[in-house]
DNA sequence: CGAGCGATTGATTTCTTTCAATATCGGTGG
DNA sequence: CCACCGATATTGAAAGAAATCAATCGCTCG
């Protein structure tokens, strides 16, 4: 469990970073708040040690008690349908927040798995409501971003009519933008993920995200094998997935 | 607009429902909030004349003002992709609200435009966040709706592996259920949008919803015409959602 | 009552899935 | 450090589901 006690040993260091030393702190929660809200937001923030590749954040039926934030690392998100199909619902990268989705509800609806290594900031729900009341800039910001994921969810939504390729330059164009936006390489990305990971985000098969990525990398659009990417040509990707065009076959 | 002067003339008595007789604060906003916190909410929501058929309550461009809540009739949200194509994104019911994507920036990112004549509260954000900074009870419930809408969009979102039986059934559940929380028949109801719109909701073509519920009439999964349905047997329907079974073809 | 849009139905095409086989990667233990 | 194993990814061929193209029907509303 994230909320267990700290591992004294290696990372006091990193375990010990701030809010207020957190370079993602303005893609977080506590945007715009001033010093002393700031050191009260972190009072309520709990460090825990890393999470390993595999490890759960959340289960689906855990009871609801934080909202995570991402620190570095990557998760994904998924639900498990009735018949035990995992329905990936989304990646998480740093800056941003998990389980959001539990907030109306008593029980963790889905799960969240460490992709990589990655540290996490847990943040108890009810003193998170608390401050939001005492805090205008808190409540704020935790709307914003509330509100922000729903219109996210919404645009992806909005895939489901596209073609494959559509939505897989999308992805790809998606997780370059996230990249880029926490001061990282928009060309130059590790994908975190497995193909799977990728075809349930999508609604597509692992198959077919494989012929994708082939045909992008013989159209020179991507370069890079397996678990990194080079957008060689983020224009001629876009167009890509736009027109739907496929002129060169 | 929404927001402009009050009809003073037909419409009064409708129009000055208060939160405290209205039969929906259970489902919306206002819940658990005690007599007093009622009629300060009560206070910031205004109350507009009602939207006809076709007329618009939200545009995207729109400055974020309000969000809304919707007492009576019934709503379609859609995005404008790039290429001018309408993507529904959600139907709304009575006691839901309305223009949540929204909060996350300045300007709506989305439309949302009347199926039939509805009644339409409209709740300025600024009032509603100060509001929910003094009042706990709101403050959950906003939180707790968001939070809802989140997961219920990853559900929705978790079909898009299912075939386009599985959708439509998942989507006329959905309905029934939705019809039934406000305390209508469950098997009997109105289907206010078009066959489009339900195509577009589904990331489908309207042939293939036609045909679709051209199959279910014939297996007697439902009945009725036109915008009008009858779930027959929402037990085998269930189980068509699910099997993927068309046994009797 | 007519016009026009929405819905339905049919025939054909196309994209994606499915089924199947092989290749490759990553990790582990000798 | 290398060889081997299982899991993951890639590639191919065939089948299937939904889209597209096209025509008709029917209802609603001027």
């Amino acid at each position: 469990m994230v909320d267990s006690q700290i591992d004294i040993g290696r990372a006091l260091r990193s375990i010990h970073v701030t809010c207020q030393d957190c370079s993602l702190a303005r893609q977080c929660l506590p945007f715009n708040l001033d010093e002393n809200e700031l050191g009260r937001f972190d009072g309520i923030v709990k460090r825990a040690r890393p999470l390993h590749k595999h490890e759960y954040l959340i289960r689906a039926g855990d009871p609801v008690q934080h909202v995570y934030a991402l620190r570095s690392g990557a998760l994904k998100s998924y639900l498990l349908s009735p018949d035990g199909i995992e329905q990936v619902t989304g990646f998480h990268f740093p800056g941003e927040l998990i389980g959001l989705d539990a907030l109306g509800g008593q029980r963790h609806p889905s799960y969240a798995v460490a992709l990589e290594t990655s540290m996490i900031c847990a943040i108890p729900i009810n003193k998170l409501e608390e401050l939001a009341g005492q805090i205008p800039g808190l409540r704020k910001q935790l709307l914003r971003t509330l509100g922000r994921e729903i219109h996210e969810e919404h645009e992806h939504h909005g895939r489901v009519r596209e073609s494959a390729e559509q939505r897989l330059v999308a992805f790809l164009l998606n997780l370059s933008e996230r990249y880029s936006r926490r001061g990282l390489s928009a060309a130059t990305f590790a994908l975190p993920m497995s193909r799977r990971d990728i075809a349930s985000y999508l609604g597509l098969t692992t198959e077919t995200v494989s012929r994708l990525f082939t045909r992008f990398r013989d159209l020179n659009l991507i370069a890079g094998n397996g678990h990194e990417v080079q957008l060689q040509d983020i224009r001629a990707l876009r167009q890509q997935g736009k027109t739907e065009g496929v002129a060169s076959l």
